[in-house]
DNA sequence: TATCGTTATGCTCATTCTTAGTATAATCAG
DNA sequence: CTGATTATACTAAGAATGAGCATAACGATA
C-alpha cells in the first residue's frame, strides 16, 4: 500500500515562520528583503523535530527566545514546481509569538505592522473606509461580471459573508478567506512579481503590500489562526511585557483582532477568569488616573485548559 | 538566509489519512493490517497539490468520494529516523469524512470503531467506568511516584485538567492530551511493538488497541480536531445519509463527541440555525411516534460561515 | 486653586443564551 | 386497551453578554 518512493518523489522541506511581536499597539511581523519575504530556513538532518528546527534558526536569527510556537500549514508550493532538475519544495509554516523585538529599525530582518499587508483588516477605529469605499464597489463589479446567474448569486453571497456590508457583520477571523476572495476577483496580486505586470483596465488595485511567492497568504493564515486562537486560549500574554495595565492588555488584543472592545466588559472577563494578578504597583505613564499593574497568572493556563478564554470581542460590529 | 539544501536534507513525503464514517451510531475509522495502521500513501510528482494527492489515493482505495478533507498535522517521524541510507520521512496527515463505507466486513481495509483504540473516550452512557476505576487510580500512583514536590503538583494538575475526577469536568476535546498523558505515565504503549515487551511491574495496562508507528496518536489528533470542529462547523452532515431524523442526527453527533446531549435543546439549536429542512416524509423505522425526515440545507454553510454551529454538548458533565 | 480632560474602576440593567425540565402527541407491542 | 417508546412543543430559572452610568484619581491649564 505504500510503495517504496521513487527518487523523483524526494522533496526539500522549507520552514516558514510568521513571527509576531507587539509594539506600541501595532501587531508586528518579522520580514526580510524590504518586507517581501517571511523568514524561512531549511529543515536539516541535524534537527530532531520540525519544531526544534524552527526554534533553532529563528532564535539564531532574532536572538530572542520564542515564547510560543504552533504549526500552521503545510503545502507544496505551486509557484515553485519541480523544474530544471530541482527537487520539489514542500513548505511547512509556523506561527511564533515573541515578547521582544529584534533591534528596532533594522532593515533586514525588519518588523512591520501586518496592517501594511492587509490594510482593510484594521477596524480598530471603526469600519474600515477601505472596505466600503474601495473594496466593496469593485467586488460588486466583479460579481456582476459573470453572465451565469447562479455563479453571480454565489459570488454575492461570498462577498456578503466575508465582508458584510462594510459596516456590519465583520468577522475578523475571515482574513484568509477575504484575501483569497480579493485575489480571485483580481483586486490583489498574488505575488510581488505579478503586481509589476499591467493592471487590467477598470481595476483599481486595493492598497496593501504584496510579498514574494505565497508569503502574503501564509501571513494571512497566521493572522487568522492567531485571531481565532485568542478567543479560547490566552496566548496574547506571550506578547506582553511582564507587567502591564489592563488597558495595555486590551490594546494588545485589539491590535491582534483588529477591532475595538468594550473596556469594562474586557476587564470583567479578564479578572473573572483569574488570568491576572495585581503586582501591587501603580503606573502613571498615562495621563489620567494611575492604573494598577498586573502580571499574567501563568498557572491558569493549566487550570483553565478546559474552559479556555473568553473575550468580549464586541460581536459583529 | 536560505542556503541551498544539501542532498542529505532530501526527505520523502508520506500522506496519512484518518478516514471517518458513521454506521449504527459507531464512529468508524478506516484501518489496514488488522487495525494496526492508518491508510497512507506517497506524495508523488504527478500530484499538483497535497490535498489532491490524498484524494487521489483515498478514493482509489475506498471507491467512495471524500466529502470533506482537512489537513491535520505534519511531523518528522522520530520512530523512523534517517538511517541505513534511507531518506528521512515526513508525514503529513489528513482528516477525511465520508458518507458511505467500503464493503462492510472487509478485512483490509477495515472500518473499526475508534473507541476500540480509545475506550475511555466513550461517555455516551455516562462517565466511563474505565476512567474512574482503572485510569485515575494508576495515574494517581504515577503522580505520587516522583519525589519532587513541584513536579508532583504539576502532575496532579494535569491529571485533573485532562480527566476531571472521573465523573465531572470531562472535556471531550482533550483526547490527544489525555493520550499523551497516559503514554507519559506508561499506561499505554506508543506502538504495537512496544506492547509486546514486558509490562513494568505494578502497572495494569489500560485497555485499548495500540497501532504501529505513531498512527494511534495521529488518530487521536484526528478525533480531537473533529470533536472541536463540530462545535463551530456543521461538518457532521458529511457523515449523514441524505435524509435522516433529528434523533439520528443527534446520535451521530453524540457518537463523535462521545457524550450524550439534551434532546429537546439539540433540536432547538439545529432548527434555530436553519441547518435542516423537512423533506415532508415521515419514518417509522423506530418504535414510537413516527419522526419527520429532514435533509441538510447545504446553503447555510455559506450563509452561516460567519457564525458557525452551536451544539448543546451538555457542558462539562 | 478650580476646572477640565483623561484614564481607571465599580456597579447596574436589560437582553439573550443555556440548562433542565414538564407536558402532550403519536405510534407499536402485547 | 394499556404501557412502553419516541417525537415534539413549551416554560421557568439561571448564567452570560452587551451596553452604559457613575465615581475616582490623576495631570494640565485657565
Amino acid at each position: 500500500m505504500t510503495p517504496p518512493p521513487a527518487i523523483s518523489d524526494a522533496v526539500t522541506i522549507e520552514l516558514n515562520a510568521v513571527l509576531v511581536a507587539l509594539t506600541e499597539n501595532q501587531p508586528l511581523v518579522l520580514t526580510l528583503e524590504d518586507g517581501a519575504l517571511l523568514p524561512s530556513g531549511p529543515f536539516a538532518t541535524e534537527h530532531p523535530t520540525l519544531q526544534s528546527g524552527v526554534r533553532a534558526w529563528v532564535e539564531r536569527q532574532t536572538r530572542h527566545p520564542l515564547g510560543y510556537v504552533e504549526q500552521l500549514y503545510t503545502f507544496a508550493d505551486r509557484n515553485r514546481p519541480a523544474s530544471d532538475g530541482q527537487r520539489r519544495v514542500v513548505s511547512i509554516s509556523y506561527l511564533g509569538l515573541t515578547r521582544e523585538r529584534l533591534s528596532a529599525g533594522a532593515r533586514d530582518p525588519e518588523w512591520r505592522s501586518w496592517y501594511r499587508y492587509f490594510p482593510w483588516e484594521d477596524w480598530r477605529a471603526g469600519p474600515s473606509p477601505l472596505v466600503a469605499q474601495t473594496i466593496l464597489p469593485q467586488l460588486s463589479t466583479w460579481a456582476d461580471a459573470t453572465v451565469d446567474a447562479a455563479k453571480q448569486r454565489e459570488r454575492r453571497q461570498r462577498i456578503d459573508v466575508n465582508f458584510g456590508d462594510g459596516v456590519e457583520n465583520w468577522n475578523e477571523d475571515l482574513i484568509l478567506q477575504r484575501y483569497e476572495l480579493l485575489y480571485e476577483a483580481g483586486l490583489v496580486p498574488e505575488t510581488l512579481e505579478e503586481r509589476n505586470r499591467a493592471t487590467p483596465p477598470g481595476i483599481e488595485p486595493v492598497p496593501g503590500m504584496p510579498m514574494r511567492h505565497d508569503h502574503r497568504r501564509i501571513l494571512a493564515t497566521g493572522i487568522a489562526r492567531l485571531r481565532a486562537k485568542i478567543k479560547y486560549r490566552p496566548v496574547f500574554f506571550e506578547l506582553m511585557p511582564p507587567e502591564f495595565t489592563l488597558l495595555q492588555l486590551q490594546r494588545a488584543v485589539e491590535a491582534l483582532a483588529g477591532r475595538p472592545m468594550h473596556k469594562q466588559n474586557f476587564r470583567r472577563l479578564i479578572d473573572q477568569q483569574g488570568l491576572v494578578e495585581p503586582t501591587g504597583a501603580l503606573t502613571s505613564e498615562t495621563r489620567g488616573r494611575p492604573a494598577k499593574l498586573f502580571r499574567f497568572r501563568r498557572e491558569v493556563v493549566l487550570e483553565r485548559a478546559v474552559q479556555g478564554t473568553k473575550l468580549p470581542l464586541s460581536r459583529p460590529i
